[in-house]
RNA sequence: GUGGGCGUAGCCCAGAGGUUUAAGGCGCCAGGUUGUGGCCCUGGAGAUCGAGGGUUCGAAUCCCUCCGUCCACCCCA
């Protein structure tokens, strides 16, 4: 038997309710900051992401789907979003539009990982970014909109943990820093982190581990160490928050798995913190472009994972709307006359705008009004040799019990007059 | 990649070596007298008990291997 992939799942009907909100408010809240909509393909060529994700990332070591075509190009499925946007950037010209230019995106993204709650290999991600201005607003203007956006789904419990980790400028001091603090303390810690300690000594940080947290703790601040531009960029990022009243959480230790970042990061974790709880994140990257083969430009950006957003909104009760059905029929027929007659019933109503389907003659008359019930249709349209002698149907309103037989165009009527 | 839990009908699950021709619930189908749903009642269909191998007179139940799945670690959404 055929199934779907490890890490991947089938979005059922019950379920696009969920996403249907989700991806309206994302529209929603997109349009009132001004960010527009681009759709970038799902797979490009691998360089992209080794140059832009950087090498010693989880991501590029050991989590993209790459692949060779049959035209012998590498090719990776996207493992995460900000990176083809700049690409994009780059190659529409975009630098010749007022900046920043702000974009957002929604859509699939894959990663070759054990799944386990919360993570699978194809998710799905909204993300937003601006590009093209270094000002400081625009990092708040980022995290105000996927504040909004929380807001929106009346998602309860967040938190906006926030960091600067700094620029080329200033983060050779602070490793400078960071590798002689760890250099004398290396036999104290877990494994991970001293294969770390040369790779990616600022994920020395995130480590849960009990003996390496009480290094942590210890451990030299990168916001301690942050040049005198970044330092006011912060400043002036916490004041536009300030302004908006949105609060965060200062985490010294805040650092992200991908290498493009300078300056801002920040993290949207739910309520419940378990193990990997991150609902949302992002952060500034001022060299990604220029990195990608672009001009130098900044851009700052955010990305929120929607399986995540969905199951949140679940554990938290939060319905989505539940659809119209005052317009939807459902045919029913009674005998063979009527079972004939059914499909150009329903293609009369449709023409009037009036969803309408039927069910199998097959099906007992108590089993087809079962299914009419069960379908969620206001109406019941029940045909038979008696009706189409009259030239007329029953029309039942399935909210009650009340039926009454009349022409078919009298029924349209009354549907489309209907209210809730 | 590492560790642990679990795999019985579409779904939830009982059963823990022989009274199992594998139970129950949801859902599905058919009925409960004449062409009608939602509640209730009755009946029915639906399971090579994840796959393969082994132990045994006998295995859904014990052992091994594989596969799948879930949870955790790593890391992220």
């Amino acid at each position: 038997m055929f199934r779907a992939l490890r890490g991947t799942e089938d979005i059922l009907p019950q379920d696009q309710g969920y996403w249907r909100l989700v991806e309206a408010r994302a529209a929603e809240v997109c349009r009132l900051f001004q960010y527009n909509r681009i759709d970038t393909p799902v797979f490009e060529q691998a360089d992209l992401f080794l140059r832009g994700i950087g090498e010693g990332t989880d991501i590029v070591e050991k989590q993209m789907y790459t692949f060779e075509d049959r035209g012998g190009d590498r090719i990776t499925l996207r493992p995460e979003g900000t990176a083809p946007i700049c690409r994009a950037y780059i190659e529409h010209g975009m630098h010749n539009q007022p900046q920043p230019v702000r974009l957002y995106y929604l859509g699939p993204i894959f990663r070759y990982e054990r799944p386990q709650k919360g993570r699978l290999r194809q998710h799905h991600q909204f993300g937003v970014e601006s590009i093209g201005s270094a000002d400081p607003v625009f990092d708040a203007q980022v995290i105000d909109l996927a504040w909004s956006f929380y807001g929106a789904l009346q998602l309860k419990g967040l938190t906006l943990q926030l960091n600067s980790i700094g620029c080329p400028e200033c983060r050779p001091g602070y490793l400078d820093s960071l590798n002689s603090y760890y250099a004398g303390r290396s036999e104290s810690l877990c494994p991970d982190c001293r294969a770390r300690f040369s790779r990616s000594p600022l994920r020395l940080l995130d480590c849960k581990v009990a003996s390496c947290q009480s290094a942590v703790a210890g451990a030299p601040r990168t916001l301690d160490f942050l040049c005198q531009a970044c330092r006011s960029h912060f400043q002036d990022l916490r004041g536009y928050l300030d302004g908006r009243a949105i609060c965060y959480e200062l985490n010294p230790y805040l650092v992200r798995g991908l290498d493009y970042y300078t300056r801002t990061v920040f993290e949207i974790q739910p309520v419940e913190v378990r193990g990997q709880s991150a609902i949302g994140g992002g952060g500034r990257y001022d060299n990604l472009i220029g990195q990608l083969g672009g001009r130098p430009t900044p851009g700052v950006g955010f990305a929120t994972g929607l399986e995540r957003i969905i199951a949140n909104l679940k554990e938290q009760d939060i319905m989505p709307p539940a659809t119209q059905a005052n317009r939807q029929v459902f045919v029913v027929s009674a005998d063979e006359i009527g079972r004939r007659k059914a499909p150009s019933i329903a293609a009369t109503l449709r023409q009037d705008d009036i969803s309408a389907t039927f069910a199998s003659g097959d099906l007992s008359l108590k089993s087809q009004m079962r299914q009419a019930s069960s379908s969620g249709s206001r109406w019941a349209v029940i045909v038979g040799s008696t009706e189409l002698s009259r030239d007329s149907v029953v029309l039942r309103d399935m909210t009650g019990a009340s039926q009454e037989e009349m022409p078919l165009t009298e029924a349209i009527r009354r549907i489309k007059g209907s209210i809730s």
